[in-house]
DNA sequence: GCCAACGTTGGC
DNA sequence: GCCAACGTTGGC
């Protein structure tokens, strides 16, 4: 079981979004970047527990939980020249890019915001902070639990 | 809206 | 295989 951290601008795809899909569930497509891909490929696992981002929102804030239900897949809007997320170079023999399906847990009442992540000493090592670009970043249990506890929320 | 960080691309 | 140019992310 692992712990994760992935981010979504709410304006395009938010939490309550999430909420409001078919069975609280969605796929995670468009990530375009490798060391994202390698963690939903190679190291996501149903069951694994994701810590829901708000970037580009002011502040930017961990806004609840989500988890993951599915292994990875193809994303297959690599393979669609309309979508932006469109990739001619990945081959859907040999897909470039997977996503993996994220099921709507819980909002926290209490979000957490950036800046007070940024102020936690316990949190200095936290991936979110140390590859500040990177779009799904890996959470430890410690981490897990801090979160939870600045938002008020039980594990 | 700016811009720093940084990943990717492509010429050589 | 180097590295400059470029594009994107995302905090501010």
């Amino acid at each position: 079981m692992n712990y994760w951290l992935m981010k979504s601008e709410p304006d395009v795809f938010s939490i309550d979004d999430l909420a409001n899909c078919s069975n609280k569930t969605d796929h995670w497509d468009g990530i375009r970047n490798y060391m994202a891909r390698n963690f939903m490929r190679d190291s996501m696992q149903v069951g694994d527990e994701v810590l829901f981002y708000h970037s580009n929102a002011k502040p930017p804030h961990v806004a609840g939980r989500a988890k993951i239900t599915s292994t990875a897949y193809a994303d297959h809007t690599a393979f669609d020249p309309n979508s932006k997320y469109y990739d001619p170079k990945s081959d859907p023999n040999s897909p470039r890019w997977v996503m993996v399906d994220v099921t709507f847990v819980r909002k926290f009442k209490n979000s957490v915001p950036l800046p007070d992540i940024k102020a936690n000493p316990k949190l200095s090592k936290m991936m979110l902070l140390t590859h500040g670009r990177l779009s799904i970043s890996k959470v430890t249990e410690d981490e897990w639990i801090e979160i939870h506890q600045m938002a008020g929320e039980k594990i």
